[in-house]
DNA sequence: CTACGATATGTTTTACAAAACATAACGCAG
DNA sequence: CTGCGTTATGTTTTGTAAAACATATCGTAG
């Protein structure tokens, strides 16, 4: 597969309303100690775990190699301080993984804080080049 | 050089005051018919011409390569579809290059943005996982 | 006409993240 | 105790953007 991660258009943090071909695009995230926390696209990874539950599910659903997913969840969970996905091997179906309660509150946090930045993109309307600046 | 482009710090788009170790980052950049025409590093390139009155002389005083600096150049003048920067080689100091009066535009016009994304970035204060929801 | 320092590009190398590949271990069902 | 699909990792490959390298050209000064 080639390489294809996070594009344009993708991203729901992302968008603004397109002044003419010129737009303003953003994206956000959360770290902790200096190293990424949540993103979208791993905010995406733990709500398909909830839906799916497995890791190995979600990161097939979305075209993520399980090694991938596997590694963002392990880093997330450490971050987090407490575990955010809970995974089990063996068992029926082999095992699993599921969202915990906490898990579930940072995906509907993190959400929350993508659409007060969607709206924040949104009331921008770029400047075209040329175009004369506001009176300063 | 080893690869160190753009690392968290750097950014002055990026920063939000830390709820102790938790923070949200961000970044914002202008898009021209889905291809980046502006964004912090490009910003702080384009203010440095102007400043050094070289695009080499600009991509030496922020370790940036020579090649590389006006590829972004070219690509920004064109996206904007009018000079951001004029250049012209040879002549006495073997040349140079100048931001226009609308490439300035465009540097004061992007700081401004930042800094209302910066505001909006300080405004948030992120939830520490594990914490109550707000109530829905 | 030569030297200088910049612009202007083409070419090659490198660094790194993601992907791909390869196993091991797990634990219940049958 | 075997098979299954998962978790859990280590290893290798690959795709890509940036960096590095290499020239050619430009135009004024001397």
């Amino acid at each position: 597969m080639p390489r294809r991660h996070q594009q344009p258009g993708d991203n729901a943090l992302a968008q603004a309303p397109a002044g003419q071909g010129l737009q303003v695009k953003g994206r956000i995230w959360l770290e902790r100690d200096g190293q990424t926390y949540l993103s979208w696209g791993r905010v995406v990874l733990l709500e398909r775990i909830g839906q799916a539950g497995s890791v190995a599910a979600a990161a097939r659903s979305m075209g993520m190699s399980y090694r991938h997913a596997w590694g963002l969840v392990r880093e997330m969970n450490q971050a987090a301080g407490l575990p955010l996905v809970e995974r089990r091997a063996g068992g029926q179906g082999g095992g699993g993984a599921m969202l915990t309660e906490a898990g579930q509150g940072e995906v509907t946090n993190f959400w929350a804080l993508a659409e007060q930045f969607q709206a924040w993109l949104s009331a921008r309307r770029p400047r075209q080049p040329g175009d004369a600046l506001p009176r300063g």
